[in-house]
DNA sequence: TTGACATATTGAAGAACATCGATATAATGT
DNA sequence: ACATTATATCGATGTTCTTCAATATGTCAA
């Protein structure tokens, strides 16, 4: 029974761009606000705003509203299943599992 | 002593396209000329080379020349090394592990 | 060395994308 | 209601990318 299958050219894609990697590491294990991912990367607010939302079109952050701020994190699991089905699609003999 | 690192923001450009993809999974357990792959593809053979030559760039794929035409195949063990750099970058806390 | 075939490169056109200033929307406190 | 702060959206601009036709390069056989 396999579970939900990733599109790996939406995936890939959505990590392809060296801002959005920066994003990606600066709230990979933390719950930050744009305000706070903005001020840790050298671009403007929207640019920001804009990545997230590609990020999160993609699945690979959460996002929950406290009071004015919206704080944001990666989706370590989505980022976990999407690796492994580019590793399962492309280097089938080189197998790559996600360990438990 | 740890391996040659990955850059994950070339990797992950690498294999952002649709046309690359078809191609990597193509030739991912095979050794196929080019022609071979544009038969199997919808796509003109100017671009057929032209993708081949970003995913061997990105060390994504070995080539051969036997006569007259050049031989492709995905090297998955790159391919591999890609996906898991860009799991423990991006997904600590969901190891992803090389398996053997 | 000429012709035929396979692949690579060039150059051009259009599409997709990143970026930012300006502005809109949302939430809160006064 | 109004001002303030936080984030999202819009619109414009420049860049990067994909694609292909035309052409060049490379290989081999006759």
């Amino acid at each position: 029974m396999k579970q939900k299958s990733v599109d790996t050219v939406e995936f890939a894609k959505a990590i392809a761009d060296e801002t959005r990697q920066k994003i990606m590491a600066i709230c990979c294990c933390e719950l930050l606000s744009v305000n706070d991912i903005v001020a840790k990367i050298d671009v403007a607010q929207p640019t920001v705003s804009h990545h997230l939302k590609i990020l999160k079109t993609a699945g690979l952050v959460r996002s929950e509203r406290h009071g004015k701020q919206v704080f944001y994190t990666l989706n370590q699991e989505r980022m976990a299943e999407g690796c492994c089905q580019v590793a399962e699609n492309f280097a089938p003999e080189h197998p790559v599992e996600l360990m438990d």
